[in-house]
DNA sequence: GCGCGGCGATGCTAACATAGCAACATGCTC
DNA sequence: GAGCATGTTGCTATGTTAGCATCGCCGCGC
């Protein structure tokens, strides 16, 4: 829903900012205006402007990294989403059975995590340090596109603007949209369902995930090895907790 | 330190996403004008941008308050930063001591919260709660003050463009920056010391606070009633626990 | 219920902030 | 050292953006 005069440098100078803190590795202004599809000179205009800022900031070979500024971009935006402090306390109960439990949210067509642990660590170690994770490939991912228009995700699919590398698997590949084994057709056995189970490529494990609420902005999961048979016992209580932390949204 | 051709546009964008993003209430396109001090028309359609893309919404007064994809930039945010990642472990020791226990940064003539935690409470209860509050008012804020030169503390203070509404204490008071008791001379004792302890209004406690590192970003502290002999001990700890922060920073 | 004031938002158009071309300095690889 | 890719800037044209004027909406006080 675009208003009468969208602001275009804000649009791109944000895109720029989130590409960088969502990045493992610093980029540089050239690799960013390809990633994005960007003019260059206007990249490092943006580039120079954020690093003003403090938001960004430059590395002995010169390509960018978030700055000193992106600290106090954290605690603004978590404090503002306020999402986290909802949902960590409820989700605790989830490490009875003895899973990764994650909270994501969807960023084009990829995942990104707010809260990412394990029950070997304190819930307060699942912090900030988990990457990006191609949204079709994730639960969470899987949950959060289901409420999502065919158009809109045809148009996450169509160009995907970034290409961050990944050195560790799953392989970026964009998925099939179409046909019986398409990703449409899976996103809406997803929405009849009102869960998502995904494989973990490589790995024994999968992830079983639901949205917060009707239209979820943010999802819940649990990964780990788990048989069929516990997949009704593991919703219940994915449900549960979903709905503790919507309503803690309404209070 | 501004670049050839700084964006004015993603400047102003981003003051109105973290003015937005900081504020307890929703705020008006007009409101939200006035506090920055920018042409109403502009701050509209900055607003009308942000809220195109998620980081923004109306409520049913028509009022702005964070959208949906606040959690996004929280999620990216945190990663992007990897400061609370790496100082949650290390605080927790601090929670021995039975005092609040903080990690904050300065924005503007404001100190900003990655983590606000009392030991009643598990560690992740301190997440995105704590509101804004005055740097001046504040140890976290006062030993991030100190390591700012003299003309960039005269500059937050000479007319800060955001004076967000405060419903309980500290008032919002601009400090008196010169003379024998006057800001600056706090700051430069403050300086040589390396440390900064403050009183909490209305309350017997106070704050103890050192930065991480040489040059800091952020500040930990310590706050409750504690004792004149007892500072030396909170002092220890937490230069301890600064340490070993800024060390994760360098691996 | 009405009037007023403040609000959020838009169309239009001038203008100026910005974009892009060309050029330069720097860094890396062979 | 040469070649290529990089990050960056000055200049100038241009089109994105800013601001004026206006409109519809909302809340408050009488």
């Amino acid at each position: 829903m675009l208003p009468a005069q969208p602001n275009q440098s804000l649009i791109d100078g944000l895109a720029c900012l989130q590409t960088l803190a969502s990045s493992e590795a610093p980029i540089g202004s050239r690799e960013m205006a390809r990633l994005l599809g960007l003019e260059i000179t206007r990249v490092n205009r943006l580039l120079k402007t954020l690093a003003a800022l403090g938001l960004a900031e430059q590395d002995e070979r010169r390509k960018y990294r978030p700055g000193p500024a992106i600290h106090v971009l954290a605690a603004q935006s978590l404090f503002g989403s306020g999402l986290l402090r909802r949902a960590i306390g409820p989700m605790e109960s989830l490490y009875a059975f003895g899973h990764v439990v994650a909270l994501g949210v969807l960023w084009r067509d990829k995942t990104a995590y707010l809260f990412h642990g394990h029950p070997s660590h304190p819930a307060s170690h699942g912090l900030g340090h988990e990457r990006l994770y191609p949204a079709a490939s994730s639960g969470i991912g899987l949950i959060l596109l289901a409420h999502r228009t065919e158009d809109e995700v045809r148009a996450l699919y169509a160009d995907p603007p970034v290409r961050l590398e990944r050195t560790i698997p799953p392989e970026e590949v964009v998925p099939d949209l179409d046909g019986t084994n398409g990703l449409l057709a899976r996103l809406a056995r997803i929405r009849a369902d009102g869960w998502a189970l995904a494989p973990i490529p490589g790995s024994p494990n999968r992830t079983l995930a639901v949205g917060l609420g009707d239209q979820p902005d943010a999802g819940i999961g649990v990964s780990g090895r788990f048989g069929d048979h516990q997949i009704d016992e593991l919703l219940g209580a994915l449900h549960d907790v979903a709905d503790q932390i919507v309503q803690k949204e309404q209070q």
